[in-house]
DNA sequence: ACCTGGCTTTTTGTATCCACTTATCCAATC
DNA sequence: GATTGGATAAGTGGATACAAAAAGCCAGGT
């Protein structure tokens, strides 16, 4: 309830946002290949509607970057180049480490029990199957965020965790078990704890910026 | 030329193109107030075209923050709290800031001299008439981000800055010149010139999160 | 055999049309 | 006199139809 990350836990009351969700959520979870053309007539005709409310979706979903929309030529699904993947990195570097250093004056203990609970969760998603993993893992973060009570900064943030969602599920089902992530989320836990805001802000800094190397090396060279 | 934030000089090469650059242009020089209602038909008929590519560049500028989007209750001009004012320069002092980072090593002295030019344009602006210094404020900005070489933190910056302009433009007609400004941005170069990174990051966002109070003062509490 | 030019097919972009939701206005009742 | 209910008007969302652009294909030429 308290969470009002924008990927999650929204239910379609027009065609056009049925449309949105529907394909957001199929590119998160990596569905549709990068690169692929996305044909608004098959997936009006998936969701039982016409080509027109997808097509508004579509010009949503590039605005957010999860597709490339060019004229007269159709819908593909946006591909980052490593590059790319780092500079989204990058942005969320600041833009959690600015949430998280928002967030400090804000929490009490309950809320961090909470954290350590969805990390305990985590824990064991990860043991048990694995794309669930990546599921618990955007909560973690999208919780974190929504302490800051910044809705333009969540908003933002949900963003930027949709594009590169696909990539985790990627690295997840190649590497066996993320061993250091246990370690660094607790770290990230602790560092709230302490109460410290530039501290908390750079060891989220430090835990974003060191998960992009391991993701880049899954990144399909398909541009 | 060099210039690829997404605000300025594109020209449209499709009907919903043109709805959204002509939209967005009358929102950023505040033709349209806080609240107010963006009548499709009328929109269509102004740039000569029919309601359905107004209707989709409405769908970008929404997902952009320009405008709010609610079922069946047409398009309406976004209108910022004092809060989410205070958000947005949030936002831009560590997106602007990381810009500036990763900028430094890639600074070269004939960049800045073009950024002095553009001081002293500024202040010429500035002098003589006043909406001016707007634009050229928001190009010393945009330069310096661009130097940073990354698109999408580019893009969303630009972005941002869409969304103070029209309280920028308010600010300048009612203040009879910002004094300060001149030697705010002649630091940020100097801090540029420093070649020390995390220096200039922290000018950056010193500069950028000063801003912010005093622009408050003119959001009118529209909501 | 390969490149080039024009034709056909496919797909996108825009306009018009219809159904449904929302807002407004007036009247009736408390 | 104020408030609530309904009827009417306006406006939005979605579907279908049409026009224009691009991609694919085949034939002819070099």
């Amino acid at each position: 309830m308290s969470s009002s990350v924008a990927s999650f836990g929204k239910h379609a009351s027009t065609a056009e946002e049925e449309a949105y969700l529907h394909i957001q959520r199929a590119l998160r979870l990596g569905r549709y290949k990068p690169g692929e053309r996305l044909i608004p007539e098959d997936i009006a005709a998936e969701i039982g509607m016409s080509r027109m409310p997808v097509r508004e979706a579509f010009r949503r979903l590039a605005s957010e970057g999860l597709v490339v929309l060019r004229p007269n030529r159709g819908c593909i699904v946006a591909g980052l180049t490593v590059d790319e993947l780092y500079e989204i990195f990058e942005m969320r570097s600041v833009l959690e480490g600015l949430a998280v250093r928002l967030a400090i004056p804000r929490i009490d203990e309950e809320e961090l029990e909470e954290l350590d609970r969805l990390l305990e969760r985590m824990e064991r998603a990860g043991n048990s199957g694995g794309s669930d993993w990546v599921a618990r893992h955007q909560e973690f973060h999208g919780r974190i965020c929504a302490l800051s009570r910044r809705p333009k900064l969540i908003h933002q943030i949900s963003a930027l965790h949709a594009v590169i969602e696909p990539y985790m599920r990627i690295w997840f089902d190649y590497v066996e078990k993320p061993v250091s992530a246990r370690e660094e989320h607790a770290a990230v836990i602790a560092a709230l704890r302490s109460g410290d805001a530039r501290h908390a802000e750079l060891v989220m800094q430090d835990h974003i910026l060191g998960t992009a190397p391991m993701l880049a090396e899954f990144v399909t060279p398909s541009r």
